[in-house]
DNA sequence: TAGATTGTTAATCGATTAACAATC
DNA sequence: TAGATTGTTAATCGATTAACAATC
């Protein structure tokens, strides 16, 4: 366990995957999955299910595969899914809404600890069981409950106004959904980045590719 | 122009991010930008937005740099941004709504033709402009309509149900925001995935080995 | 013990970066 | 022409795959 330094994006980003389908499968009460059959479940190959693994450690049995019940909690707390990181969510916006009602915070690692808009039409109301908070007072909030990660959805001049005053409150990580390229003006700041136009677009591509391919 | 065969998917995936950034300095009125300049608003190397550009053929000038209006015509015609593709969107809930609202299809290659649920409460509803169409009559819809791309917003088991439909109805490419696999039970489709949950989970990875690293 | 499958090293493959001649 | 910057080739770097000895 534990011998995860400089461990390469590109495995990290695997790994969500990984637990995903190892999730399932103890659900379904499998105790034993060998890296062959779990690499073509999935669609990858067996070697870089084993690799990937080992850069986190042993974690499988010769002869019999991995534990997935095991590999489970072992994938849950390299990705740090027990922590419960606490979180804001910026912008109630029919995004912002959507995520809130849809995502399992506590499920994937973090805490929503308060939903916050300047629309003085959506401060008061409920999302969930959340209700949306004055932008105003957002600065209050973080010295007093220190959330660590901010979610913006909002749009980029909004984002470009608040993120300093996020990063100076406090905030280490940004779940980024607008348009403003945090992570080229902020160095040192943690951004995941989902920019679903540019996925649609990549879609766009894909789609005309083929079609130009059939000519 | 037009020697794109074979492009890999890295460098696919940057060229929408560079669409945004170009429109971006041909609204502030720029009309030259180098490799140099450009990749450093980006932040990636100027060698990288070279090589990438040159896939799909010489846009530059030497000792001026890309024309940016031009450069940006000659990526909406890679990404295939004007073929305004007919897609329909398969799930009004949370998501669903907020991607039909919030996103701009038209200007990303697509044109929405329809949205359609199973819910009653909700067919005959309005989102944006678009009245939500019963599930029931979305087969019919696609033998009128012919539309070759579907968002799937709704859950796994939904998906699981309405994917082998899709594709007899002659659907080419999902946008799939479900959990389903689509890729491995069905290979010759185009599918894009977005799984939120996977990059929240990712940013839980981040925000965790930093934290670590203070230690 | 024999069979299976891992952990790990080595080989391959692809993507990124550097360098520079070509050329505007 | 001189300066700048591209297009493109070569060098480097990293990631994936293959192979196999170790071991359950």
């Amino acid at each position: 366990m534990a011998k995860n330094t400089g461990v390469s994006l590109a495995v990290i980003r695997r790994l969500p995957r990984y637990y995903r389908f190892l999730e399932d499968l103890r659900k379904e009460g499998i105790e034993y999955i060998s890296s062959r059959k779990f690499a073509e479940l999935i669609g990858v190959t067996a070697s870089q299910v084993r690799q990937d693994l080992n850069c986190f450690g042993g974690f499988g049995q010769q002869g019999r595969g991995y534990d997935v019940a095991n590999l489970c909690k072992e994938i849950e707390t390299i990705l740090g899914i027990r922590r419960q990181t606490p979180a804001v969510l910026v912008g109630a916006g029919n995004l912002g809404a959507a995520i809130a009602n849809h995502m399992d915070f506590s499920q994937r690692g973090f805490s929503l600890l308060g939903i916050f808009d300047t629309d003085a039409r959506k401060i008061g109301q409920t999302i969930g069981k959340q209700t949306i908070l004055d932008m105003q007072t957002l600065g209050e909030f973080c010295q007093k409950h220190h959330p660590q990660m901010a979610i913006l959805c909002i749009p980029q001049e909004g984002a470009e106004k608040i993120v300093p005053s996020l990063i100076e409150w406090g905030i280490e990580g940004f779940w980024n959904f607008s348009h403003f390229n945090l992570a080229v003006s902020y160095e040192n700041v943690i951004v995941e980045n989902v920019h679903l136009g540019d996925s649609l677009l990549t879609l766009s591509y894909l789609i005309q590719e083929r079609d130009q391919q059939k000519t």
